[in-house]
DNA sequence: CGTCCACGTCTAC
DNA sequence: TAGACCTGGACGG
């Protein structure tokens, strides 16, 4: 995929953006679907990303776009590009395409003689796409031209990265599945057959890896298998453990005062739940805070709040917290503030007690009020952890399909047909509408991420699966949320343990003592929680690092050279 | 100014 | 399973 780059202030006339009528070569631009606008320094960038939908409509906007256009001559190349010469030239020719999943293919035919003809098959990399300019205003990254008899159009391959290959061939990649969305069938049983010839091939492999993999899912790249992995909402129950299950879905009010069940609390903990920075001046209204916002995320179970509660604290104050209070892990509010108050010499919380336990007997117009605010996060909370098993994700997403619901192969169809349907343009593609707003997991803020061993970063919403042995870290730290061990870590003065300093240079006892407790709060929170603690709790000193001339340090491998310290 | 990151293959250890 | 192949925007110092 790439970032984007159609510059604008040529004014090129962007054939990925249009279905415009060919005499209004006027070149006003028109925009590129799949794009997300940025603006820097007066000019418009887009980035663009092809995958399927991107081949699908690069091929359908081609052959509209050179319906009934003459082109003439030789097919002329960048000196720069390492892919071949096209041995052809014509007085007259056609063009039109067409795509396979991740490929297109170019044909071009002799108008005059029908037995001339060549097709080229073209592969887009990270940033290839097809253009129509005027030929003075060819892209500078433009490697294969044809151009049309009248002289005034070139049809351009747009290469920046020059990752794209194109081949004098009429077949399509050897190694290539069917297309999911052309050839539906042919791609369903071709994975169901290999599934059942070789259930090894799938067994213990994470169900991401599967979804690149080009010989059983050609079109799905990087964006699409976290888009589908995260729609994969039939099987998501089956798979998710415990501590993840939400209630199921149903159109019936929930009688009043009712207890939702403990996995609701988890689920939209992991969603929602930012505790307040804790102040040692305020503790009453960081009470209020905390109950507010449990109120508003319908987090009724005790052992929910206690673990929110705990993750909260500065380390300092954890590990001072009475035994009792740890070991029973319940939220009473009444004794976490017993507790924590001659901590902080902070004044008496009783008041914040009383009104708790009002609302906790609250009305059923409230909790259902606050029940449907949950449910539409719990609807966010979608998918299958990418690291799945892929022989149980394709069995039981089977099993679902045969309820006339969608499963991971229909989605693979069906997802990528979201976008050729949407057929993005750059009309009001912002944040907002378009294809940037169209995504719901790939790099949205709330994701988790790690990278995978290829170095891809995999985009899933909740925990990452079983399969996520450790090799991965998760990248775009500012994308996900802040998490709160890193501040707790800060906010405490917890000493500050550079991965390659020993952990005997401090306070051995207290220093585990205050890890354990964050971290069994953290279980408590989830795996994804841990993940980030960890995380970050080697990259404070890893950032500080950095600050000493080793930049790289702060991604760095710092859990990758501590295997044992990973939460998987 | 240096580093990181990106929609994807390929090939050499 | 690294790394190579590429460009260029974003970001941080």
């Amino acid at each position: 995929m790439w970032y984007g780059f159609a510059a604008l202030s040529k004014q090129s006339f962007v054939l990925c953006a249009m279905f415009i009528s060919l005499p209004s070569l006027s070149l006003e631009v028109n925009g590129c679907f799949n794009c997300r606008r940025s603006e820097s320094a007066g000019t418009k960038w887009y980035f663009w990303m092809p995958e399927l939908p991107e081949l699908f409509l690069s091929a359908r906007r081609v052959t509209s776009w050179c319906d009934g256009v003459t082109f003439s001559g030789a097919v002329e190349k960048s000196e720069v590009s390492k892919n071949p010469g096209i041995p052809w030239d014509s007085d007259a020719y056609r063009i039109s395409a067409v795509s396979r999943g991740k490929e297109l293919r170019l044909d071009l035919q002799d108008e005059e003689n029908a037995d001339k003809f060549l097709q080229i098959r073209f592969r887009f990399g990270m940033s290839g796409r097809f253009e129509l300019t005027s030929p003075d205003d060819i892209h500078k990254h433009s490697h294969l031209r044809f151009f049309s008899k009248c002289g005034n159009r070139v049809l351009s391959f747009i290469d920046m990265r020059r990752f794209g290959t194109w081949e004098v061939t009429s077949d399509w990649g050897s190694n290539r599945g069917p297309c999911p969305v052309r050839e539906y069938e042919e791609f369903r049983s071709n994975v169901l057959k290999a599934l059942e010839v070789s259930p090894r091939n799938f067994r213990h492999k994470p169900i991401c890896e599967i979804m690149h993999d080009q010989r059983f899912v050609n079109g799905i790249g990087n964006y699409l298998r976290a888009e589908i992995l995260f729609r994969l909402n039939k099987v998501e129950l089956k798979f998710r453990s415990p501590l993840t299950m939400v209630d199921p879905p149903t159109t019936s009010t929930p009688s009043s005062g009712s207890t939702p069940p403990s996995g609701a609390d988890a689920n939209v903990m992991h969603m929602s739940i930012k505790p307040p920075q804790f102040s040692n001046t305020h503790v009453a209204g960081w009470f209020e805070i905390l109950e507010a916002q449990f109120e508003l995320s319908r987090i009724t179970n005790d052992q929910t709040k206690y673990y929110h509660t705990l993750a909260a604290l500065p380390a300092d104050t954890v590990g001072k917290l009475s035994s009792e209070l740890l070991q029973n892990k319940d939220y009473e509010l009444g004794q976490l503030a017993d507790d924590i108050v001659p901590l902080t010499r902070s004044g008496p919380v009783n008041a914040i007690a009383h009104s708790s336990r009002e609302r906790e007997s609250g009305t059923s117009g409230e909790r259902d009020s606050s029940r449907g605010r949950s449910r539409q996060r719990v609807d966010l909370q979608a998918g299958i952890p990418p690291f799945t098993d892929a022989e149980e994700a394709l069995t039981k997403g089977s099993e679902s399909a045969t309820d006339g619901g969608e499963d991971l192969l229909s989605l693979c169809r069906s997802v990528p047909l979201e976008v050729i349907d949407e057929d993005f343009s750059y009309e009001g593609d912002d944040e907002e509408s378009g294809f940037a707003a169209w995504l719901r997991c790939y790099m949205k803020p709330g994701m988790n991420n790690l990278v995978d061993k290829q170095k891809r970063t995999i985009w899933f919403a909740g925990e990452p699966g079983s399969l996520a042995s450790g090799v991965m870290l998760s990248r775009h730290r500012k994308v996900t949320s802040r998490n709160s061990a890193a501040k707790i870590a800060k906010s405490s003065g917890l000493p500050k343990v550079g991965r390659k300093q020993s952990i005997s240079e401090t306070n051995e006892t207290d220093q585990k003592k205050i890890e354990d407790l964050i971290l069994e709060a953290h279980e408590g929170l989830g795996v994804l929680r841990r993940q980030t603690f960890i995380w970050n709790s080697y990259s404070v000193s890893d950032c500080e690092a950095s600050c000493d001339g080793n930049p790289q340090a702060e991604r760095g491998g710092a859990p990758s050279s501590s295997p044992q310290n990973r939460p998987w």
